[in-house]
RNA sequence: GCGGACAUAGUGUAGUGGUUAGCACGCAAGCUUCCCAAGCUUGCAACCCGGGUUCAAAUCCCGGUGUCCGCACCA
């Protein structure tokens, strides 16, 4: 399935559309339609299910988006976020200034300050590495960050979130003082985060409003859960970062165990590798090989990052593989910088007596791009129809009711959309059109479960249901349909793996 | 941001200065139809936005916006 199909069925099917589509768009914005929003809603509840239903001490809130200027001078985000960038008066081309002066030899260009990297480049004008002209002009701090005026006289000012973690780092110390004070603890927030992306391309993988689901687990690096350390045999597909830049391309299937045993990876972060790939492997569906975690080594992580793998699937519609989540050991960078910053104490004393500030274990995930990937990878052409396979729990609609003649069972088809629906289950009733054309409205939505009402259905109340993948029809009665409509094949939650 | 290409019903497209802007799919109504986009009838629905040239612009020119491809960017 190519990124024109895709986004074509998008279009028509009401899942998604560019925002402010009749003003001619909006760069890096799209809106959720009807069946963009289920899908999506069912996406973050699995997440939830599966990443925040590992402990009783985990916890999902809900936190504004806009933070105050402190919050992310005190993370980081206001310096390292932000690329001083000069224009070239010739070609017009941007390039990052300290970029420019470490090519000249200048070391730690990086670390220079505005008015510093100006002065520098005035004295050692390089000229433009694209057409060799210039004159480049003075460089100006791009940030990443949408900031605001706050408040009436604007003096004070705000910046939209650019990573929902930093709402579970601000939470934190009353997360703390309202649980039971007991590490591990996990704080998950699903919700907007914002980047000016300077292209945003790619439809949902560089937005610049996007949805993102992380978990932060807080935990003593130096006691955690015995779960953490047996979590099994299982072997994961690994790009090494080493390898990678050697040219490998495709990942190999590594144990988890044996990583750990050679003291490659610490065993809390190789348990959360594992509980990581079986979400993407056996909650979303995405096949084992489409599937592989890339190491990021130093030079290549984020600021705050001790340990870096990004989760990527291969998406046939994007050319490759790409980012769908990751794994980041953030150590205790967070909780200082917040420290430092807010003039708060965030260190903890355990139930052991044990003063510490919990280091940081992220798992993060992005909702939109994994929406993406869901579309890339379980669409699928049948002849002439389009069929999505989706997990049946993530499907937007679950059931769709099919009276055969619209004219003789349309009565009976409308009582048993409402029990449905009175049962929690998520219906659609269609009556338009010949019953083989309603059949392949319901596939191309992924709706996993079709059911019928024909003449005998009127006499004995039985009812016919199909089932997408297959096609295959048998004919059940009504204490049979109720169970199956509303247990659609759930995966195997699990797990609250510890407590 | 730069360079190139592109922008026509909901979707996919035809239309090189004068067309009632065509086609397919779709959607809606009706007939038919007891199980996989069947058939027949009728209908719905479009020239991205703003300027300019011209007697006349979907068509030519300029600007904007957006999309795609390369480059750069993606802590």
């Amino acid at each position: 399935m190519n990124s024109d199909e895709i986004l074509s069925i998008f279009k028509r099917r009401g899942v998604l559309w560019p925002t402010a589509e009749i003003y001619g768009g909006a760069q890096g914005l799209y809106d959720y339609g009807p069946m963009g929003s289920a899908l999506k809603r069912r996406l973050e509840d699995a997440w939830e299910a599966w990443f925040v239903g590992l402990s009783q001490n985990y916890h999902r809130i809900d936190a504004v988006e806009m933070l105050p200027e402190a919050v992310v001078r005190a993370s980081g985000h206001l310096d390292h976020f932000a690329d001083p960038l000069v224009t070239c008066g010739n070609c017009g081309t941007v390039i990052r200034a300290d970029e420019l002066l470490e090519a000249k030899g200048q070391k730690d260009a990086e670390a220079l300050k505005g008015d510093e990297l100006a002065a520098r480049l005035e004295q050692l004008h390089p000229p433009c590495p694209r057409c060799g002209k210039g004159p480049l002009g003075p460089p100006r701090a791009f940030n990443l960050m949408f900031g605001m005026e706050f408040g009436a006289l604007g003096k004070e000012k705000a910046y939209l979130r650019p990573e929902t973690a930093q709402s579970s780092y601000l939470a934190f110390s009353r997360m703390w003082n309202i649980g039971r004070k007991k590490l591990p603890m996990g704080i998950a927030v699903i919700g907007k985060a914002f980047r000016n992306e300077i292209a945003p391309r790619q439809t949902l993988f560089r937005m610049r409003v996007f949805t993102q689901a992380e978990l932060q687990i807080f935990f003593d690096p130096e006691d955690y859960p015995s779960e953490w350390k047996a979590f099994g045999e299982i072997s994961v597909p690994i790009l090494f970062a080493e390898k990678r830049l050697a040219g490998a391309v495709r990942p190999e299937e590594v144990s988890l165990r044996e990583l750990v045993e050679k003291g490659y990876l610490p065993p809390f972060y190789a348990f959360h590798m594992a509980h990581t790939y079986r979400f993407f492997r056996d909650v979303l569906g995405y096949p084992a090989e489409r599937i592989r975690f890339l190491e990021k080594n130093e030079r290549e992580r984020a600021f705050y990052n001790r340990i870096q793998f990004d989760v990527e699937a291969e998406l046939v519609s994007l050319g490759g593989f790409k980012e769908v989540g990751a794994i980041h050991y953030r150590g205790d960078y967070d909780l200082t910088k917040h420290s430092e910053g807010s003039k708060t104490d965030l260190s903890v004393t355990t139930e052991g007596g044990k003063h510490l500030t919990p280091h940081v274990l992220e798992l993060t995930f992005g909702v939109d791009r994994n929406v993406w990937a869901l579309s890339d990878i379980h669409l699928r052409k049948d002849g002439e129809r389009l069929v999505w396979s989706l997990p049946s729990y993530l499907a937007p609609v679950t059931v769709g009711v099919l009276p055969l003649i619209p004219k003789e069972h349309g009565v009976l088809a409308q009582e048993l959309a409402d029990a449905l629906r009175s049962a929690g289950v998520s219906v659609t009733l269609d009556e338009s059109g010949s019953v083989g054309r309603r059949y392949a409205r319901l596939d191309e939505m992924g709706t996993p479960l079709a059911v019928t009402i024909d003449g005998q259905s009127k006499q004995d109340r039985t009812f016919t249901i199909r089932e997408r993948e297959t096609k295959e029809q048998r004919r059940v009665g009504e204490t049979e349909l109720l169970p199956l409509a509303t247990k659609p094949a759930v995966p195997p939650w699990g797990c609250l793996a510890f407590r």
